[in-house]
RNA sequence: GCCCGAGUGGUGUAGCCCGGCCCAUCAUCCAAGACUGUCACUCUUGUGACUCGGGUUCAAAUCCCGACUCGGGCGCCA
């Protein structure tokens, strides 16, 4: 079998030249033959002049089906004619593997396919180059938020995704069999995370799996989905969980914009970087900017999708921002763990362009208080037992958030569905692939 | 969980309101043929589909009922 030398983006004139991949189109016009021949970096040009190549080769040529995975050695000639300005002229073609005619879907985005159709057949939409783009990006956004992380003294953890019980409450759980007892897919490593703080590790980030029984139906819901997790000691309040959260995005943005400009130009996106720190809309300043323009919305309630996504348009219109927090909210909304100064949470969301794609907040670290806001919350007590032993014998004050990952790529790359972002997305209704 | 919508060749669609002109449109793919610079090559010919079950009717892709599958909105949630 013949080796790859190269990838279709890295051809030069008069060189010799092994290139492996798919067959993407192919034009045959009698005495030339084209092929276009595909792989991961992009697509080359294979040329057959029937007074250039051999007959065995010429003839080949015209039996190759799309999608078949061919081996192609030839030299290269620039060409004005050409693709890129450069082809290849084979003298050796490799067949590896041949694919059936009439395909699931046309690689080509010739014609269009509806996004079940491509979820159907995951394996053949990726081969599309704009859709491997999405998940290269997806790739670069995970090397950067690890880089920035690892460089702000964060040191990577992993925590277990079966556990006995679902304590953070509201998020409907996948229950399991786990030997002879029930157990339940972690929603989250909340609770880990904080238990980890009592360890003096000071600063732990994990690339987090969550797993969420909802019943939703949207193109912004999985069952699973993707986090970057993170929490700290010593923080003196939620502004230091923000900090880190606005610069890590920042960074994120950055990395993207400077690393991924092939990948962004084919999607046809622009990614806007943002300075920090990001704009912070409070609570009330929230609910009086939605009721100018026209929303019924009340002081106490948590904001429902719709006036979400209006709040992402009028702080863009006034402020230009894609980015901000949304900060002080009643208490009565968050989780029993979040801090709290009077009636405000001291906790956070962001969002990007109208929607939430992070939250977090200072945690409460005295188990008193704990204690407390468990029974305010109407939650037994008795259950918690566990997640409360490490703050009864020395727990720094502290505070985290969860950065959704599949919906930081959806909001970037403006995809209409999450789904387009996760490579085999799982939700309400699908399981497979 | 509530509500709305959709299922037509391998893929994406037209036709459905207003039943007959539909042995169902167009594109792409596929097959056969012609073509030496294509780049969504072009041209000729051909194959391939109304989700399922019941009903109304002289007549159903089209109207009605049910099932199944899917999409979306809200709620919940992140």
């Amino acid at each position: 079998m013949l080796k790859r030398t190269c990838y279709s983006n890295n051809l030069k004139d008069g060189e010799e030249v092994v290139l492996a991949g798919w067959v993407h189109e192919r034009r045959d016009l009698g005495g030339i033959k084209f092929i276009l021949l595909r792989d991961r970096e992009g697509i080359a040009q294979i040329t057959a002049p029937k007074k250039k190549v051999s007959e065995e080769i010429f003839k080949l040529m015209d039996s190759l089906g799309r999608e078949w995975v061919i081996l192609v050695k030839g030299n290269t000639k620039s060409s004005p004619q050409a693709p890129g300005g450069i082809e290849v002229i084979p003298s050796e073609i490799e067949v590896i593997s041949m694919a059936e005619p009439s395909l699931p879907l046309d690689p080509s985005e010739k014609v269009d396919a509806d996004i079940d159709t491509r979820l159907d057949n995951r394996f053949m939409d990726v081969r599309k180059p704009r859709v491997t783009a999405i998940f290269k990006i997806r790739s670069e956004i995970l090397r950067a938020a690890r880089e920035y992380l690892l460089n702000q003294d964060f040191v990577e953890i992993q925590t277990p995704k079966i556990s006995a019980s679902g304590t953070e409450g509201g998020t409907e759980l996948f229950p399991l069999s786990y030997f002879e007892r029930e157990a339940f897919l972690a929603q989250s490593p909340q609770l880990y995370k904080q238990t980890m703080m009592a360890t003096g590790m000071d600063r732990v980030f994990e690339m987090a799996h969550y797993f969420r029984a909802e019943e939703s139906n949207t193109r912004r819901h999985l069952s699973e989905s993707d986090a970057v997790d993170i929490e700290m000691s010593f923080i003196e309040n939620e502004e230091d969980v923000m900090y880190i959260l606005e610069n890590l995005v920042s960074h994120i943005l950055k990395c993207v914009n400077e690393n991924k400009k092939k990948e962004l130009a084919l999607l046809g996106v622009e990614v806007n970087t943002p300075s920090t720190p990001f704009r912070r809309v409070n609570y009330d300043e929230a609910i009086s900017l939605l009721q100018e323009s026209g929303f019924n919305v009340h002081h106490g309630e948590d904001l429902g999708t719709e006036s979400e996504k209006a709040l992402g348009n009028i702080v863009k219109e006034k402020y230009g921002d894609d980015l901000y927090f949304l900060t002080k909210y009643p208490l009565s909304t968050k989780p029993f763990y979040t801090n709290f100064d009077g009636e405000k949470a001291r906790a956070f969301d962001l969002d990007y362009k109208g929607v939430e794609i992070s939250s977090g907040g200072q945690r409460i670290h005295d188990v008193e208080v704990l204690k407390t806001r468990i029974k305010e919350k109407g939650l037994p007590l008795s259950s918690f037992e566990a997640y409360l032993k490490p703050f009864r014998f020395g727990m720094p004050p502290h505070g985290g958030f969860g950065l959704g990952i599949d919906r930081l790529v959806m909001q970037m790359l403006n995809l209409e569905n999450i789904r387009e972002g996760v490579l085999f997305p799982h939700d309400r209704r699908r399981l497979e692939p």
